[in-house]
RNA sequence: GCCGGAGUAGCUCAACCGGUAGAGCAGCCGCCUUGUAAGCGGCAGGCUAGGGGUUCGAGUCCCCUCUCCGGCUCCA
């Protein structure tokens, strides 16, 4: 047999060769560093035989693929010092992930495991790599599986092989040994365990058998593994910065918001957290208004009868807080929709005042489960940058059109880069079909128009329309969704909603529902995360302080600042009697971008010395031209330059 | 909501096997009048999340509740 090797040249192998027998034919040395083939794309053990004909690449630890190989060996590892640690455990799924690999267990009846037992854990699997076992494959008919793992009482082995067996018609699945453990295993694998250079449990947590919250909630046990001690110390390490941006801790840190116990899940602002609020609400109304959108104001409490004809009380009750005072059942908000409707309604209208845009910052309240409660990302206290599109059929790809242009516009002040998703109809629905394909329809014309990519997620439309998602990950990665439009033809037509048409004829005009930010609270949690709380000028709680460096320069100190307030900026002045190196630290660690130090001789020449945050000292600079120059920095809204590393 | 973990001063964290709750920073008071990341000294600060229990004695052990953290499910 032949196959190329990725410099073109021809290697001639024995029928029935391996990835070994190749690796060893071109070097010792390879055959040393080698962890598995790829071959027609595909990863494989290196004791399979290879593919006649094909390209092949031997895939060593410099290989993109062999991280993922080595971090699926250790979820083996981890299984096999689990299942010996702990005898009756049962075993699942153990995949590699992004940075690392998990594995689910069940433990026996009245076992608990937790990061406690991490070290014990984590001695069985030492030995096992030191052991250097290797791995091996046996491919056997499903049937024998099945009959093995019932024997040894491995109820979610058995589940998995009789769907392969059902579902894909399975006749052979493979097995995967390493020392005392076998699993049920698509592979691919290493040669054997001691090719796990470094690793680390990292978490553990439950989660539910097939991520079906009816099902068995398992142990989940995270770990992560690297090629080299240096690059877990290195992920480690970056693991730490991240947790350095968390808006959680930045948020306390530079006092922007808090929480209280006594109302969960709802962010008080504080001051120095108002103004980013502020600018930021400043921005969303500026750009409605300069693309055609009427900004109102709605309430938050109506009478449950609202929330039944929005199908709200039969779909999202469970997500609702309600009230009876005086006998009278009433439920706050959980979206702004219905109360828009009621403003659209209150007039007749007419093909000529179509598309009518209503914004509105609109404070919705959803009862978030306790346990997904996180920081600003998740909160019950919701201020949607939402808003309402009443539009004729025909109007519908323009507008939807025009929300992703606004979406993307508002992105790239910051810098974003967001992700979107198609969602369409799912299980629990109102509205017909023929509505459903219209509109999912709509969604995706508008999308390919653009000409934008997108992930398709099907079935995970709201439950009146399709959407149009856009995500964002935050500083570990985590996942979240900023904007979405979402189409909708059920609303109006549960609400009756009307307008003439140059017929003279009743028509029922289709909604457009549409948030960018998302929500006020969320996106700011993402902003401070993003920036590492080094806001840009526009943004930055307080823009400039001014550090007079003894008592007998406050009086021209005072009129620095008062300039440079006069000019419309944020600034401080610090009275305080302490050091300037003190002054200048307070300073720093509140990540105020500019720092204006005034001593005998800037007050003399009528001018500051100006040191930026994280830059250091500038040199004197007139306070006018300073002034100026920041109130344009400002006016811009302009983006930092770069991001800067955090160090 | 589910699984696991945590809750000690405003913040970050100590407190051995159950034996008088302690430090740094922040705060307050004084001194220092300061030149680019912490000047010095003193004082004050606690129902150890809340409630119940075991014990001569509980921050520490047990039970319940609340909140937070990491996941799962769900979600802007």
């Amino acid at each position: 047999m032949q196959v190329t090797l990725p410099d073109g040249s021809e290697l001639e192998l024995e029928d029935g060769a391996t990835g070994a027998d190749a690796a060893r034919a071109i070097g010792e040395g390879l055959a040393r560093a080698a962890l598995a083939v790829r071959q027609d794309g595909q990863v494989r053990d290196l004791s399979a035989p290879l593919v006649d004909g094909a390209p092949l690449e031997i895939v060593t630890a410099k290989s993109p693929d062999a991280l993922e190989l080595i971090r699926h060996d250790a979820a083996h590892v981890l299984a096999t010092a689990v299942t010996e640690l702990y005898p009756g455990t049962k075993v699942s799924i153990g995949p590699p992930i992004d940075d690392g690999f998990y594995y689910d267990f069940e433990f026996p009846e009245g076992a608990t495991v937790g990061e406690g037992d991490f070290e014990r854990i984590e001695a069985g699997m030492r030995e096992h790599i030191k052991a250097d076992e290797r791995f091996e494959r046996t491919d056997i008919p499903a049937t024998e599986a099945l009959k093995r793992f019932l024997e040894e009482d491995q109820p979610y082995k058995v589940e998995l092989i009789e769907d392969l067996i059902r579902d894909q018609g399975v006749e052979t699945v493979s097995l995967y040994r390493n020392g005392p453990f076998v699993d049920l295993c698509r592979g691919p694998h290493g040669p054997s365990t001691k090719r796990i250079k470094a690793f680390k449990l990292t978490s553990v947590a439950g989660a539910y058998w097939r991520g079906d919250e009816k099902r068995q909630m398992l142990t989940r046990i995270y770990g992560t593994a690297f090629l080299s001690q240096e690059d877990l110390e290195e992920h480690l390490e970056r693991l730490e910065q991240a947790r350095a941006r968390d808006h959680r801790k930045l948020g306390r840190e530079l006092g922007l918001f808090m929480f209280s116990e006594l109302s969960p899940g709802s962010p008080f602002w504080q001051p120095a957290g108002m103004p980013i609020w502020n600018e930021l609400t400043g921005l969303w109304r500026d750009e409605n208004e300069r693309r055609g959108y009427k900004e109102v104001r709605t309430p938050i409490l109506y009478d449950v009868e609202l929330w039944k004809q929005s199908g709200h009380w039969d779909k999202y009750r469970d997500h609702m807080y309600f009230t009876d005072v005086e006998e009278r059942a009433m439920g706050l908000k959980p979206m702004n929709c219905p109360a828009h409707i009621q403003i659209y309604k209150e007039e007749r209208r007419s093909y000529r005042d179509l598309p009518i845009r209503y914004s509105e910052a609109g404070l919705v309240h959803r009862h978030e489960p306790s346990g997904v409660l996180h920081g600003l990302l998740r909160v019950r206290h919701i201020t949607q940058d939402d808003a309402h599109i009443f539009c004729t059929e025909e109007q519908v790809e323009e507008e939807v059109i025009a929300c992703l242009d606004f979406g993307f516009f508002l992105y790239e002040i910051f810098g974003f880069d967001p992700r979107l998703e198609l969602s369409t109809r799912p299980p629990v629905r109102i509205g017909t079909d023929e509505m459903w394909d219209a509109a999912e329809e709509a969604l995706e014309a508008a999308l390919r128009h653009r000409g934008l990519e997108y992930e398709l997620n099907e079935g995970d439309g709201a439950f009146y329309g399709p959407k149009i998602d856009l995500h964002m990950t935050d500083s570990i990665g985590r996942p979240w969704q900023l904007g979405t439009v979402q189409l909708d033809y059920s609303m109006p037509d549960r609400f009756g909603l009307e307008y003439t048409g140059a017929d003279n004829a009743e028509h029922r005009p289709v909604m457009i529902h549409r948030a960018l930010l998302g929500s006020f609270e969320r996106f700011i949690g993402i902003l401070i995360e993003h920036y590492a709380g080094e806001f840009p000028l526009w943004l930055a709680p307080v823009q400039a302080v001014v550090l007079p460096i003894a008592d007998r320069h406050l009086e021209y100190a005072g009129r620095v600042r008062d300039e440079l307030a006069a000019a419309g900026l944020r600034v401080e002045l610090d009275e305080r009697t302490e050091s300037v190196g003190k002054k200048i630290r307070d300073a720093e660690v509140r990540k105020v971008p500019h720092m204006l130090v005034v001593g005998d001789r800037e007050q003399e020449a009528g001018r500051v010395s100006l040191r930026r945050h994280r830059e250091g000292d500038v040199g004197a600079v007139e306070v006018s031209e300073l002034a100026k120059d920041l109130a344009a920095e400002v006016a811009e809204r302009r983006a930092p330059s770069a991001q800067k590393d955090l160090s």
